[in-house]
RNA sequence: GGGCGCAUAGCUCAGGGGGAGAGCACUUGCUUGACAUGCAAGAGGUCCCUGGUUCAAUCCCAGGUGCGCCCA
């Protein structure tokens, strides 16, 4: 070995110098060679920084690709960023107002300039953020959704669903924010409930002195109803259905109309119908034919001149119709209520219902096929149930609103004369071709509509356009449909029924096979991590390292609700009193991975990432020893090997099984399973067991020298294997390791590597053979462990009754059990010698094997007592329930033979450890009476 | 109101029709020549409740309770 490894793992040390190597030498390109396997990243959002669902994530799909990239696949894991518009919008625009300057001011293609220009200063945050974790994503094919190409993309589509008759612009209540003004979908609307009011309001019956009580939330909209609704079957108001209400504060005459969509039970059984800002209320506006009233401006501030709620904010003016009504007697009763309101997720503004002219996707016609494709099995969810969250809201699919009021997107290729005409087309000289045509002359001026489309727009097109659709390019013909898209359930909705809308429709065929749908990770008391709850972690910190003092100001910096910030700094002073070590991030890597059962929340520990940060210390410390131990020794294939000695072809026969496995799980996307049995292959077979049996076969001058170059071989060996197969989960020690294990290898990378050196394992007894002696070694040591001998003092063991191939096993192997058990001898017994000082010796028993141990001091007789006493009393409960079973006729007539056999020994076993214990108990309670 | 999910050790979570598992935490003892980010030995569970199916239920089914999420 020519580089001496420290005693400590440093991941700094290694981490970043490898991730340059690997990038710099294009290793993340496909290798144009074997079966394509493609994965498209989730294109983080562009002004974004890498949180912990992002770090699990491309975890996840880093090591799927890291597994099949060393399985000979040709991959691709394609790259990019979305230009997220109008998170990315207001960024900017925050920047701007901190100068001074409104977007505004500036004028819109100034400020799409700027945008670009911050999009060039500081949008590379997230990928480089990416290359921290390890991901080996292919950057030479990064790709942004605003891209010239990507941008082609997105007209072409615009363009061609309009000639489908698929998009259409019409005048609807869209969900509105008066802070961003602009319309966002339903999508990105999030209704919490929250405390409020239930106002009673007495309306006039039109030329009567009668009236009737309305119950609304919302006052302020009173001054857009158009009628009252009661429920059809409601006797107490049938009387009125047909009548009219003269609508108070403004005067206007609106019908009494009967509607199933009144609920008789809610408040007085009868409300106010405000079209104009009420979805519900829209809808029993179109069946009824009722005026639409609308009463404010896009700022949301009452917009009725001539009245004095003109210009008031909704908040103010529900003050004053209130105030209003309550001087003319009008309020019947107020009561607190707890109500849903709609907040848009970027602003968390009230957003209102709004009227106006908006861009639609006719959806029904494109999810038809989509639900198809999932149904009949064209594309599977991991795990399956997820399909039926998918069906629901397919089937109930409303159009898609995908106009935005903002700046920064795709412009909506669609151009207006001056009176009004519409023409949609790729590009604005098409747009005029087609105005003259229209026109018969060239006598107008066209302007192109000033809208952009929703980033999901240019999102769901993804798969297809980073390939290079719509030119039949060679990524696209070799990697379209893709394998997998890895993602959370909560944009099942946003993104994935989108791409697979589109993909059906412009790809002609779906955008990936599979869809890996994972949970979402939450902070250790299973919260979601959320700025404003100030219990953000950033992986960056968990693999660096941060004190206690910069997390807080972290925390605390930037709040939305800047009060908060002492409870943020007192929980944060508690969870992390040491503010967070670095772990690094290979182990911050596995930690995801064995975290990744199929549940919806992943809790995130720091106890479980410090576990699996001395996991790669004790991998780490495992290559040094391999290492120091085998100068001079070539690595081979695992299936090259030949293993001279017993606990070689156990140890290999293990890891085979152990490859079985992690490939198993990684073709069901069970990525805690597969780290699970590294996990225990690596500590508690190849380190607990087989290095301290090679140590003592190394340490053997009696041991021939073939045999104990065969054992370096095989050590060094299994080393390889395990940390080929560690390596889609820790990629860095791993590469480290490997390139140490061989000194050429150190401009190579295992990133090419066999997976695994898959083989069928010889039928040989060396498992049972090797399997039996740790049992003797843990019996030895349990022993000495309950008579409290010291574990450095050597004894002497005996043993009894060993079959011949015990005996065998015992020989062969005698070296293993004398040093780990730290014995003198092990010698056989007679039965002579064992009763002729019987109080002497404890034992113990595996099978009829029985094993004497000279015992230390007698401490805590009484502990030892009832130990035994417990022990006793599990076996005998155990006893008479193999005894009721064996003796239940039933049982022996359907029970499979093998079920019934196995009762059958398990009972005579348990029979004989009660008669060892009962020994051992006599001996006890006689050497307290002598 | 509709849909989905969860309930297993102190905590976080695997598991699976036939002997209850892991990590962390805990107890005890150890500088055993890779590793104290370690080694060894332990303690700890009514597998939410009730009923059903079965020779056999922690697992399957039904109902209940509690908790969570999504959609309206």
């Amino acid at each position: 070995m020519d580089k001496q490894l420290d005693s400590v793992y440093d991941p700094h040390l290694i981490e970043e110098t490898i991730y340059q190597q690997w990038e710099e030498s294009g290793n993340f390109s496909p290798s144009n060679t074997g079966v394509p396997y493609c994965i498209m990243i989730p294109p983080p959002n562009v002004t974004g920084s890498l949180h912990m669902g992002h770090a699990f994530q491309n975890t996840l799909m880093d090591a799927l690709i890291r597994y099949h990239r060393m399985k000979g696949r040709n991959t691709l894991w394609q790259v990019g960023t979305d230009h997220a518009g109008i998170a990315t919008q207001m960024v900017v625009e925050r920047l701007l107002n901190s100068d001074g300057v409104s977007r505004v001011d500036l004028g819109r293609d100034a400020f799409i300039d700027k945008v670009w220009q911050w999009k060039a200063d500081s949008g590379g945050t997230i990928t480089n953020q990416l290359r921290r974790l390890g991901a080996s994503v292919d950057w030479s094919r990064e790709r942004f959704t605003m891209d010239e190409d990507l941008s082609n993309a997105v007209r072409e589509v615009f363009v061609s669903l309009y000639e489908d008759g698929l998009i259409y612009r019409g005048k609807r209540l869209v969900n509105w924010d008066p802070v961003l003004l602009t319309a966002i979908s339903d999508l990105e609307v999030n209704s919490e409930e929250e405390d409020g009011h239930l106002w009673h309001f007495r309306y006039p019956i039109t030329d009567s002195n009668e009236t009737v009580v309305i119950a609304t939330t919302r006052p302020e909209t009173m001054l857009g109803d158009t009628a009252v609704a009661v429920h059809p079957d409601d006797e107490r108001y049938s009387h009125l259905v047909g009548m009219t209400v003269t609508l108070p504060l403004v005067n206007r005459v609106i019908p009494v109309i009967a509607d199933n969509y009144v609920d008789p039970e809610f408040g007085s059984g009868c409300v106010k119908i405000t079209p104009a800002h009420d979805f519900n209320d829209y809808e029993v506006g179109q069946r009824h034919d009722l005026d639409i009233i609308n009463v404010m401006t896009p700022q949301a501030s009452i917009d009725l001149p001539g009245t004095r709620y003109h210009e008031m904010t909704r908040e103010a003016a529900r003050d004053a119709v209130v105030a209003d009504l309550e001087e003319m007697e009008l309020v019947e009763k107020v009561e607190p209520h707890i109500y849903k309101v709609p907040r848009g997720d970027r602003t968390g503004q009230i957003i209102e219902p709004y009227l106006t002219d908006q861009w639609f996707v006719k959806a029904k016609p494109l999810a038809e096929p989509s639900i198809e494709a999932v149904k009949d099995g064209t594309i599977r969810f991991v795990p399956k149930n997820w399909e039926r969250t998918y069906f629901e809201w397919m089937e109930n699919i409303e159009d898609w609103c995908i106009s935005r009021q903002i700046w920064w997107g795709h412009r909506v290729p669609a151009w207006y004369d001056e009176d009004g005409n519409i023409f949609v087309a790729r590009s604005v000289d098409e747009a005029i071709k087609q105005a003259v045509e229209f026109h018969g002359n060239d006598d107008f001026q066209l302007r192109q509509d000033t809208d952009v489309l929703d980033t999901w727009f240019s999102s769901a097109l993804w798969p297809f356009s980073t390939l290079g659709w719509p030119q039949e390019s060679d990524a696209y013909q070799t990697f379209y449909p893709t394998n997998v898209l890895v993602t959370g359930f909560d944009i099942i909705f946003f993104w994935v029924a989108r791409m697979i809308m589109f993909g059906l429709k412009f790809a002609s065929d779906i955008p990936f096979h599979e869809v890996y749908i994972h949970g979402l990770v939450r902070d250790s008391e299973g919260q979601k991590m959320s700025k404003s709850k100030g219990n953000i972690l950033d992986p960056l910190d968990l693999i660096d390292g941060i004190d206690l003092e910069p997390l807080i100001r972290k925390r605390t910096t930037g709040l939305m609700q800047p009060d908060l910030a002492p409870l943020i700094e007192t929980a944060t002073r508690k969870e992390f009193p040491h503010g967070i070590p670095a772990y690094g991030t290979d182990a911050l890597r596995f930690t995801f991975a064995r975290l990744a059962t199929q549940g919806r929340d992943i809790r995130f520990d720091l106890g479980r990432i410090e576990g699996y940060r001395n996991f790669c210390n004790k991998l780490w410390n495992a290559a040094r020893f391999v290492l120091m131990n085998t100068k001079d020794v070539a690595v081979v294939p695992i299936n090259q090997l030949n293993c001279q000695t017993a606990i070689e072809k156990w140890i290999v026969s293990e890891l085979q099984h152990t490859a079985d496995e992690i490939q198993r799980a990684f073709e069901v996307y069970r990525f805690d399973i597969a780290s699970k049995y590294l996990y225990e292959f690596i500590w508690n077979e190849f380190c607990a067991w087989f290095i301290e049996f090679t140590k003592i076969v190394m340490r053997d001058s009696t041991v021939e020298e073939d045999c104990q170059q065969s054992v370096r071989q095989t050590l060094l060996s299994v080393l390889d294997a395990s940390v080929r197969m560690l390596h889609p989960f820790m990629p860095f020690i791993t590469e480290e390791i490997w390139r140490n294990i061989v000194e050429d290898r150190f401009d190579q990378s295992i990133m090419f590597e066999n997976f695994a050196d898959d083989f069928d394992p010889p039928a040989d007894d060396a498992v049972s053979e090797i399997t039996w002696i740790k049992t003797v070694i843990s019996s030895i040591r349990n022993l000495r462990s309950e008579n409290n001998i010291k574990p450095g003092e050597r004894i002497v063991a005996m043993h009894q009754h060993g079959s011949e191939q015990n005996t065998k096993w015992l020989t062969d192997n005698e070296s293993l059990v004398i040093e780990i058990a730290r014995l003198k001898s092990f010698a056989p017994l007679s039965d002579s010698d064992v009763s002729g000082d019987t109080n002497k010796f404890v034992s113990t028993q595996i099978g009829d094997f029985r094993i004497f141990v000279p015992t230390g001091e007698l401490e805590n007789l009484e502990e030892q007592l009832k130990r035994l006493d417990k022990q006793m009393k599990d076996l005998d409960d155990q006893i008479a329930r193999s005894r009721n079973k064996l003796n239940n006729e039933q049982f022996l007539q359907k029970a499979p033979a093998a079920i019934i056999e196995k009762e059958r020994s398990k009972l005579s076993e348990s029979q004989k450890s009660q008669s060892v214990l009962l020994e051992r108990r006599n001996k006890l309670v006689g050497s307290q009476v002598i």
